[in-house]
DNA sequence: TCTATATGTGAATAGATGTTCACATATAGA
DNA sequence: TCTATATGTGAACATCTATTCACATATAGA
């Protein structure tokens, strides 16, 4: 049984394997799942849009409520807005960011309701 | 109006910047917030995660699906268990990883419905 | 046009993190 | 006990990334 042998070093509960590789989600959606986790997974940029999700808020004010400097703020701010997770206004010099929608918010109130609750 | 003047350095919307500095959630929070993120804002552990979503899965079969060396699985797995993230039962040498609850499933799949949503 | 204010950004640095390699541990079976 | 199998892990290395600094851009008002 050599060729039983071959397989199971490659693979110990095939049906389980079968039954994955066939659910799991596409390679590039993957990536584009961790992409946008890993832009949450910033505390910088967490307090960013915690802050958001409560108001607009113009850099300068961002920075100071975040404790932020202001060129650490624009510069996250950016990758923020390169994800499409926060939109601007411009009024004048000063520019108002805000959370680019509702699925963003619900997102984020998740993020708080899992990380309240005691079982995990 | 010097004390006008020195506050508008500091601030800009003094009513906005009120109102968010009393909302926004606890720095402590933030932290376990943005660490919570960050350990799904990587493609090997998001590969792993939505694998077990679909089943339990030992380690070498994780492997072998993901495509990612064992070696890597299981450290990637220590910090998934560390988080809570993953739960594990011993059966002999195997050792069958899962989802440590029906909340982490919930936000997997809220993620990809995030992600596969043409508005973002 | 000139100045002050608000925001944006490139380059460099320091720190964090994932993978590999080699080896350790644990269990089942002969 | 000895071997094969399955998993775990420390150290080193390479890579990525966030901040700072200096400066650029943009707008409003004098």
């Amino acid at each position: 049984m050599s060729s039983g042998k071959m397989i199971k070093t490659l693979v110990i509960h095939e049906s389980i394997v079968n039954k994955v590789q066939s659910g799991i989600p596409k390679e590039e959606l993957l990536y584009d799942l961790a992409d946008f986790f890993k832009i949450l997974g910033d505390s910088t940029r967490i307090r960013i849009l915690y802050a958001l999700n409560i108001s607009e808020m113009c850099v300068w004010d961002l920075s100071f409520v975040t404790g932020i400097s202001r060129s650490a703020v624009s510069h996250q701010l950016k990758i923020l807005r390169q994800a499409n997770i926060v939109k601007y206004r411009k009024d004048g010099k000063i520019v108002f960011y805000s959370l680019s929608d509702e699925h963003i918010k619900y997102f984020l109130d998740s993020g708080l309701d899992h990380i309240e609750e005691p079982g995990i």
